[in-house]
Order: C-alpha cells, then structure tokens, then sequence
DNA sequence: TCGATTCGGTAACAAAGGTTACATATTTGG
DNA sequence: CCAAATATGTAACCTTTGTTACCGAATCGA
C-alpha cells in the first residue's frame, strides 16, 4: 500500500499524515462494474483513489439518470466528505469505470486531520473545489449544449479515462448516461460516422478526429 | 452589528469565535440588484449573510445565463470559499436579490479558524454539503423536467424568497434566469393563468394556486 | 445448431422549445 | 401631450429531441 500512497498522494500530504493513513486505511481492489456508493446509503469510510476511474451519477426516482463526473486518481469523493461529517445519506451513486484500488479512511479520523493537518485541509477544500467545478461544467453541457456536443464530450472524456480511442458501450448504455434515448444516440452517432470522426462497430467506438 | 450576528449566527458559532469575527469583520449593507461577485475576478473576502438574499448565477462565454440558487440568511458562498483558499477565479456572479446586509470576513482568517474552531469547520463543511445539493436539485430541474414545471418551480421558489405571492420580473427576465426565451416563457405563463394558477400583469405575476 | 436475445439502422410521427414577425397596450421622457 | 421605449400576446414556422415500430445482423445459450 505504501508506494501507491505515496504515488499519488506523496506531494500532497506531509509524512505524519502519510504514516497515519498506513496505520489506520485500508487498501482495497474493485472490479470494473462495482457500485461503490448508492443513493439513499449511509456511507461509513473516506475512499482515496489510487488507481482507476470511478463515474459519479444522479439518479432520480423514476429512474432517469445522469452521469456527473469521473474520479481519478488523486481523487477523492466529496459527497462522501459532506455525508461522513454530516452523517447524511448519499445522494449520487458512485460505480468503477474500470478496476480501480482505493485506500479507505475511516470516517472518525477526518474530523481529527482536519483541526491537526494543514495539508489535509488543504487536499479537502481542493477536492471540494473540484468536484464543485465539475459539477458546474456537466450543468454548462446539459444547459446550453445541444445534444451533438454533448456525445462529442462524452465520446471524448470516456476515451481520455479509458486512455485510448475505444469506447466501449452500446448506443442503450451511452443514452441511459447522457438521460436520452437509443434512438436519438444512433442517429447522432451516425452523423458523426458519416463526418469521418468515428468509426462505429457493434459494442465498440472508435475515435477518430473529434 | 453584534446583534446580526448573534442572531443569524449564535447557535452556530462558539463565543470565542463570535468575539473573534466581532473584531476582524466589517459589516456591509448593500442594496437590491449590487453585484457582489463577477466571474473571473478574484476575492478577497468571505461574506456571511445576515439577511436578505442573493442570487448565484452561471454565465458563460456567449453570454448564456442561468440561475443556480439562492443564499439566505444563515449561508454564505460555497464558491467565494475555495476561492479564497485556492486563490482561485470566481466560476459564478453573484448579485442581491433583496437588499442585504452581510458580515465580511478577511480570507487569512479562514484558514487560522478551520485549524481553531470546531464550529467554524462544521459551518464550511455543512455550507459546502448544501451547495453541492442546491446544485444537484438545479441540475435534476434541468436535465430530468421540462419547461413548464421548471417554471412553475422557479415561481414557487422566487415567491418563497421575497416573502410574498408576487414576482416581481419580466418575461423577458424569467427567460434569462430559466436560459429560454421570452416567447416560450410568454407562452407558458399564459397556459399557467388559463390554469388559474397565476395572474399575469404588466412586471409582476400574482401566484394564486400552484 | 437453432431459437432467443441483444444491438444497431431507419422511417414516420409527435412534442417541446426556439425563432421571426408583427400587433397592441402601457409607460416614460422630453 | 406625443414619440420612443418597454412589455406582452399571438401566429407561423423550424429544429431538436423523443417515441413507436419494425427490420436485419450478430451473438449467446441450451
């Protein structure tokens, strides 16, 4: 556990706070497809991401849904920072992108970091910040971009976490993640393909100048 | 300025820290419609509102515009606080929905709190936990409903704020805030009234049953 | 191997929202 | 008081997006 710590981790946090996160975090692998969070969920421990992606998704009550952002490494999930101290329900769903290992902190341990360890605070309020940003670039996609863009952006962002030209989703998996329907993805789809700027393939996409 | 204080604020703050923001805060009244934040600047100080509201706004590059939420007594700016902290840009414009008076707060302090005071952490923390759900709610609105509910809860949500069944805005002001256009929303407000839920008049729109 | 399932293509249509244009009423400023 | 500016109503039309329906191809599983 200790050189992905301080891998992704060793320029951010002072070495006490390093040698306390040994002692008291967890180190945990996920498969690709692990639901990390749930809405309506109590969440009992901080994740550091050390390796991976992982999608961070709205959900209503009817069941349309949204994807909001990916996690990567360095990393971490503010909503679950707010439902820790606050001990509030979560209200996003968090599920691996691809395999991805996490360090896990035990909720008690942030309140005591947060008054004793000045990179500490300084890694929360960054990773508030952040995710904060996100969440106002997704809200920028959804409100003033048509849905071309949109898929344009997607397509783009899966590839750049995939670190590759490959999306792997069918049109039903990338509609159901931009909340429109198969239909409407193909047509789009196709349009681009038709462009020259993808090639499609059954399960796969393959990017080409976007 | 003890007694807004002690009001908006006694029950969250700890005596040692309300001493502490009586002698390094300066209390600030500003009028309906002054704009306390321009996105791309930088800020120097942290607002706590004591009363009144203020609206938060995203903008972008062409000059689209939309409403995100409202700050009210007892909140202050999420935004303005990573900011500071990061020494980052402003993301949003912010301007006073109703006139308001606001205790401000020098950036250096912030941080020398959030290691000191136990209250002081609990109020960011909880600030940022409701932002980050106001902006969720914003983004449900957006993505999941159509215009004529949006609008309706916009109403519902702009009467709440100024204590009242009166709104006191234009069609054309509505279409910016909600980022449509004047006709769309002329149209839908007309539907409203044939509803008898609203009455239409020249610059106010009188909230009967929604 | 064969039937069932999944995936993607496409057409026809509907609905929501945006655009343009123009009319009328109210208010404001000189 | 009158011209200009502002606010609203309304019609016609277009674009984008969503819906339903049906097709064939690829894949999977018994």
């Amino acid at each position: 556990m200790i050189q992905e710590l301080k891998e992704g981790y060793g320029h951010v946090f002072e070495d006490a706070l390093i040698n306390e996160i040994l002692q008291v975090g967890t180190f945990k692998e996920i498969p690709e497809g692990f639901k990390l969070m749930e809405i309506g969920h109590y969440v009992k421990a901080m994740p550091l991401l050390v390796s991976g992606a992982i999608k961070v998704y709205r959900e209503d009550t009817d069941g349309n849904e949204l994807l909001l952002y990916y996690l990567e490494k360095g990393d971490t999930c503010s909503m679950t920072l707010t439902c820790c101290m606050g001990d509030a329900k979560s209200e996003v769903r968090a599920v691996a992108e691809t395999d991805a290992k996490l360090i896990m902190i035990p909720v008690h341990k942030m309140e005591e970091w947060t008054a004793k360890y000045k990179s500490w605070r300084n890694f929360v309020f960054e990773s508030y910040h952040g995710r904060l940003n996100e969440l106002l670039n997704t809200l920028d996609s959804i409100a003033f971009d048509k849905m071309d863009m949109r898929l344009v952006s997607y397509l783009k962002e899966k590839a750049r976490i995939n670190k590759g030209d490959i999306v792997h989703n069918t049109h039903q998996e990338i509609a159901y993640e931009l909340h429109s329907s198969r239909v409407v993805i193909s047509r789009l789809l196709k349009k681009l393909e038709q462009m020259g700027k993808i090639e499609l393939h059954r399960n796969y996409i393959k990017l080409l100048q976007l």
